[in-house]
DNA sequence: CCCAATAAAGTGTAATTACACCTAATGGAG
DNA sequence: CTCCATTAGGTGTAATTACACTTTATTGGG
């Protein structure tokens, strides 16, 4: 008998059980992200931005964060209104938009990561850091199969 | 030197990790259970409404799913509005609102059932059924953990 | 019995997600 | 140089997510 056979019960969804386990698991950094003013999605995408000196075309932005481009577009609007990033045109091609961190943006970076960092040793003390780095090396695994 | 000091770092965050092999993965079964009307989110309500005979209580469907309870009521407007579910007055409290699934909702989820054993399929062929395995393991006692 | 605490559920608002579709700019084939 | 396939990006629409707040019903202490 195929042992694969008892997988393919709903019960074993791969995509729910991911779901779900991101739900919870981003409660905890929401909550801690709140006191700071920034939403558990908007913090990803400053820090990428950070890390990505002149600015990074929309494409590539959604790309690194394995998100839908045109979700990017939504999730930047909040952010541009707050003054955190902004969108300007690519002087060597003008298809592209570049976006780039402000300074405004860049010290509530500083704040966003304290808060981040308590989310993330409160998560690692639960579930133990021994745990999360063979969980983490799993996940990624599961990325570079699917894309 | 602390093992944890580096996954105090925010390319390690447990949660953005997570979320983004969440959205990966649920492209597949999107795109799978696309053909018979269903949508990622849907297909997991369905599924557990079918286990729960005569019907469950708001509150207690949002537990088992890991939702949170106010995103359940919206979830279940769609399929309230295509006939798939209903929900009925609780006849000993009236606070109660019991969900039930309905026979057009029981049909729809033979197909549903097709088009995500079909996602399943493909998805542990790229990842390994035996890496699945152990991640399924490790994501259960990731929520256990944090709720 | 009465009322305050608790519990179940919905609504306002806003962010997150993404498919289908649209516009505009680029660049290569002829 | 022209034309059109390709590429970058935004918009319409709709589902998903969840916090704060409200409403309604139950229940337990006095």
């Amino acid at each position: 008998m195929d042992p694969t056979d008892d997988l393919l019960n709903p019960a074993h969804c791969v995509s729910h059980n991911l779901q779900k386990t991101a739900r919870v698991v981003a409660g905890v950094y929401a909550g801690e992200l709140r006191s700071c003013g920034l939403s558990r999605g908007q913090f990803p995408i400053l820090q990428q931005l950070e890390a990505s000196a002149g600015g990074v075309a929309m494409s590539v932005l959604a790309q690194r964060l394995y998100m839908d481009r045109t979700t990017l577009t939504r999730n930047l609007s909040p952010l541009e209104r707050a003054g955190l990033v902004v969108r300007e045109a690519d002087p060597g091609d003008a298809r592209v938009r570049r976006v780039m961190i402000t300074e405004a943006g860049r010290s509530r970076l500083v704040e966003g990561r304290k808060a981040w960092r308590r989310a993330q040793a409160m998560t690692l003390e639960r579930i133990g850091a021994d745990s999360w780095k063979s969980l983490e090396d799993d996940l990624r695994r599961v990325r570079k199969a699917l894309s």
